[in-house]
DNA sequence: AAAAAACCTGTCAAATCTGACAGGGACCGA
DNA sequence: TCGGTCCCTGTCAGATTTGACAGGTTTTTT
């Protein structure tokens, strides 16, 4: 058997090894912020965030298109960053989506000329964030991706730094995935509250007089917002588009 | 940061992790041979077989409830061990389930008073599997459970072996359940291959009249099998037959 | 303040689904 | 050989969905 040339030390892999296993259970918002915290303790930053969603229509549609989850950033970073359109302008995350490669803010910086002048570093100072890692999982158009940042005042800029991102981002982005079933698809199909609501009587076998009774709105009510379902999911009538909604997590069973 | 009292050396815990990254990619039954021989590099064996589905369904109803994926397990050992319904008188099944932790073949004959003669045991010796363990992951009633022999002439009975499989099957049985995914379902429920055909049509928003003309059958026939499948289900209607379909992966989108 | 989006409701005809009655043949396992 | 399972088909009535016309109010965003 070939010898590992890896930069990772032993306690290192498995501490990743207990996560990975970890994030197989993993199916909560609080669940899988104890994935991050545990992460912490291999490779030190002071604050995560991840941007998820449909890659494609994030390019298409910026912000509107992709959820968060917040694990520390300071709010007020995460809403200048995405009210100015930040990620547009984000060497690191550029660098990323390019080369597929753990990112680390610092070396990007120096490796850009005015990189130090660029906007996203400049928030990065103002909020004391002035290192930190960008990685995530990036999938074909149409699938759930993400993209991870953990920054803090300084942090690991080893390749074993890098290292311990390549084995923990993938499971903590399968963890995510479970946890968040289906908003990536409530997004890019731009469903309306009322419309998943009546999606979800549907998909329990319940007729629109069933729901309108249940909702307390008219039957025509229900059936003007199951046609509009079906036809936001491309359905050609409500049992496809139920079939479409729970393949895309929108609804549960 | 707690030091690991883990039996598992460096190089081992770095394969585990990359074993656990690839295991997210694998989608199709070859890809999962695959991961089999990757687990051999680490953990020789001679060969290997998965029972898995419905744990509380198999006990009731046996190996008609159970699929079964063969890693080079001798075929006539297979056959005999499912036609005589040996796995109700394995001891080292039995020892994993009561105890959830991997068993090693030698170890658990040594346990039990008699357990050289077990029939079980004899039919190793017959076909020269003379040692090797037992792992998987057992979930509750009606979810997807596993449970995966490894077997050879002699195996590495440490504890670094259990800690290996222990790291290596969880995230093998996830790789599994999307290579399976439905056919589980299918035992389940106990459908048909005319109500899984006729449910994959009406889940892409076919009319039962369109149905008919695809499969060269009547529009009766198309109905009846759409009936059928409702039934077994459980469902209320079609739209919620499929959403069940779907849910359980017995249809993919 | 204005525009856009979301939500709500009525009526009617045609299409489709559901339930219930009727009947049959082929194949497999005990 | 017999019983069970799977697959196939016809007819009919009532329930539900779908599509298309008509109209409205409230909330949110710019």
């Amino acid at each position: 058997m070939a010898t590992h040339t890896s930069p990772l030390p032993h306690s290192d892999a498995l501490s990743l090894l207990e996560l990975a296993r970890d994030a197989i259970a993993c199916s909560t918002e609080p669940e899988f912020h104890g994935l991050i915290h545990r992460l912490r303790r291999v490779l030190p930053f002071d604050c995560a965030v991840c941007a998820w969603g449909d890659v494609g229509l994030a390019m298409e549609k910026g912000a509107a298109a992709t959820g968060l989850v917040d694990v520390g950033y300071p709010p007020e970073y995460v809403d200048v960053y995405v009210r100015n359109g930040y990620q547009n302008r984000d060497l690191v995350l550029r660098d990323f989506l390019v080369t597929g490669e753990p990112q680390n803010f610092v070396t990007v910086e120096k490796r850009h000329p005015g990189g130090r002048r660029n906007v996203v570093r400049r928030l990065d100072r103002d909020h004391g964030l002035l290192d930190g890692w960008a990685y995530g999982v990036v999938n074909a158009y149409g699938e759930f991706s993400s993209v991870f940042f953990f920054a803090g005042r300084q942090t690991d800029r080893s390749a074993r730094a890098a290292a311990v991102l390549e084995h923990a981002v993938p499971h903590l982005t399968e963890a995510l995935k479970r946890v968040l079933r289906g908003r990536a698809a409530v997004l890019r199909y731009g469903l309306t509250p009322c419309e998943v609501e009546v999606l979800k009587w549907v998909k329990d076998g319940k007729s629109s007089w069933e729901i309108s009774v249940i909702l307390g709105k008219s039957e025509r009510c229900v059936n003007f917002h199951v046609a509009n379902a079906v036809r936001k999911l491309g359905a050609a009538n409500r049992t496809h588009a139920v079939a479409i909604a729970v393949a895309k997590g929108i609804v549960d069973l």
